[in-house]
DNA sequence: AACGTCTATGAAAAAGTTTTCTGCAAAACC
DNA sequence: GGTTTTGCAGAAAACTTTTTCATAGACGTT
């Protein structure tokens, strides 16, 4: 059932805010020229103000600060980074900033980037190379500092256009076998390889797989790799039959289950590459009246909020996003100064979390 | 239970990727200088062919066209901002980006401005006005084509800053008295006023209040309003012990429950202004052996992916955050041509979306 | 007193585009 | 057939800052 509300049309108690009050005394353009008026100086001297203010005489420094603080001078960025030959710019692209998948980790990238001085703009690829190629050159018309990309199945024009800028790259949520740059990152092939392992040591066979079905998507690619191995492994044939993709929803996890057990009724726990899907087969295993761990058990990847919130709770990887995000922008910061000194690529692990779901 | 795993140290099936190949023929700094040279015009026929095309001759245009994407021409938007006097960047200050609140809202905005060839930045005030007023500065100095801005409780100076740039400003996410230029977004106080009263409706009563505790938080504030004036009209007293704030987290709404409830146990039903909470609550019951919505009924706010998966599943208040966020976008998009015609103010409004915990 | 060094400031060039203005040839007009 | 318009392209100025180089004076040393 679902009401729909307008809201009153009358303002019913509108929202509170304080109102204006004029702090400046100067309206139109104010630039370095206009301060340096003012503070009888050249703007060569405000510059030096802004950036280098040791190397200003203190009464000079004052008359400047003071100047603008009462025309509320804000420099003109784009200016200071085409003449500096750089800007602080710092695009961070991943494939999608809707689903709290990624949502932790560019939290913490912006967080930290600007503590640092940096301005990370972030770009959405929906999970679309050819639209990552489209951003990632729209980024670079910027002149920034560093490139951080999710993911190792980038276009060959992309790596291209990384390669000849002479930037830092960073590539992240992956273990690339040809990296562009330096990598903060994890295997995805590792994390259901191990995942199936331990649902096999926890004495579960006939183990499926449920991924992310979206094209060239890399990361899926090794997680299926590592079922695969481990399946294999167990003595088991990893059929493709008992492995199924779709979309990033729930529904797409309940469909996904409803297909394997279909073709295979023998399945006793599927491996999902999303907690997304894992969730999704959870409630679907409700509504099909499974008991969840003991006729199929259920596993995720992420340990999203989600995972800890659904009834059973779900058995999952965690992906430490918060950590790869302070680490990024470590890292671009050390690699733009040049005084990097760490690997190239760290690999800052994942760690599994058994919950009620196997 | 959680076991760690660092991966396999060895690469164990390095994630794939493609080798790079060389696709331009020429590195080093390439211009519109370069290009012109390279097609035999001035750099002046370079930038019209890159913007008005259709007023350079076909065959000019092929051998630039050419020229351009043999060595890998890419525009420094830095330079073209600086001279054109304005940039396509559009900040976008949201309080949050972990959680999912707004990230249907963001990926959206990003998304639809990025088709209409603007470059959102998003910046993460934190719940801190002080620190949204240093990013909004900090931002200015893109020299921006519009800003977009959470809530309504911006400090004086960012509002005079706002004010004296002269560019389109949209708040959202709310309805300000004052606004400070164009509004998306719905009534806090009618959200929180709607379901206290539906609760009323179903035969709640004594209904408790649960929020988001941050300084200066105005849509908490107006939500507990909303919630205030609702009870009052149900002819009880909006105790301010049946009110609890707590921060952003499970754990909190769990305290806020169990505040609530140690303080008066007559309690028959908690309105939260968060999901988050809610569900935090949700599961604390479960864990007190209290039955929802038998012995006290939960409500919340935002109907987030968590609120559809919690067991009972959770009553809420839907926000369209997708909906605001193209709204947004579009209404960036008018202002900065300067064809906007809609009302200044546009109402998404909200719908109660009732479940099993209400 | 001559010299070198250091500090504080300024003048001019440079960054890579877009804007504005100008020029010229060919087409269109009457 | 001369004039106006149109289509295409170039030259120079502008955008606002930083970089680079220069200079004037203070101070200390010999």
């Amino acid at each position: 059932m679902s009401l729909r509300s307008q809201g009153s049309k009358r303002r019913a108690a509108p929202e509170s805010s304080a109102q204006t009050s004029p702090t400046f005394q100067q309206d139109g353009k104010v630039g370095m020229k206009e301060i340096a008026e003012r503070a009888k100086v050249t703007k060569m001297t405000v510059s030096r103000a802004l950036r280098t203010p040791d190397k200003v005489a203190p009464e000079t420094l004052r008359r400047i600060t003071a100047a603008m603080e009462e025309m509320g001078f804000v420099p003109n960025s784009l200016a200071g980074s085409l003449s500096a030959r750089n800007s602080p710019i710092v695009p961070v692209i991943v494939p999608t900033m809707a689903n709290s998948i990624f949502s932790d980790f560019i939290e913490e990238v912006s967080l930290t980037l600007d503590r640092a001085g940096f301005t990370p703009i972030f770009g959405c690829s929906n999970f679309d190379n050819e639209y990552e190629e489209r951003l990632l050159i729209k980024y670079l018309g910027w002149q920034p500092s560093a490139i951080i990309l999710t993911g190792a199945s980038q276009t060959p024009r992309t790596r291209d256009f990384c390669q000849r800028s002479g930037l830092p790259v960073i590539q992240t949520w992956c273990l690339p076998e040809h990296p562009l740059g330096r990598v903060v990152g994890f295997s995805n092939y590792d994390m259901l390889y191990q995942i199936t392992k331990a649902l096999q040591g926890w004495g579960y066979r006939n183990i499926g797989f449920g991924f992310l079905n979206t094209p060239n998507n890399d990361r899926s690619r090794q997680r299926r790799l590592g079922w695969e191995v481990a399946v294999r492994e167990g003595g088991d044939e990893p059929l493709h039959t008992r492995a199924q993709g779709g979309e990033l929803s729930l529904e797409a996890g309940a469909d996904i289950l409803r297909g394997i057990l279909g073709r295979h009724p023998d399945t006793k726990a599927i491996a999902f590459g999303s907690d997304v899907h894992a969730v999704g087969a959870v409630l679907e295993c409700k509504r099909l009246g499974l008991r969840i761990p003991d006729d199929i058990a259920i596993t995720g990847c992420g340990d999203m909020g989600l995972s800890s919130v659904v009834s059973p709770t779900l058995t999952t990887v965690r992906i430490p996003g918060r950590t790869i995000g302070r680490e990024c922008a470590t890292m671009v910061n050390l690699s733009v100064v040049g005084t990097y000194a760490g690997p190239s690529t760290v690999n800052v692990g994942f760690e599994i979390v058994r919950r009620e779901s196997a």
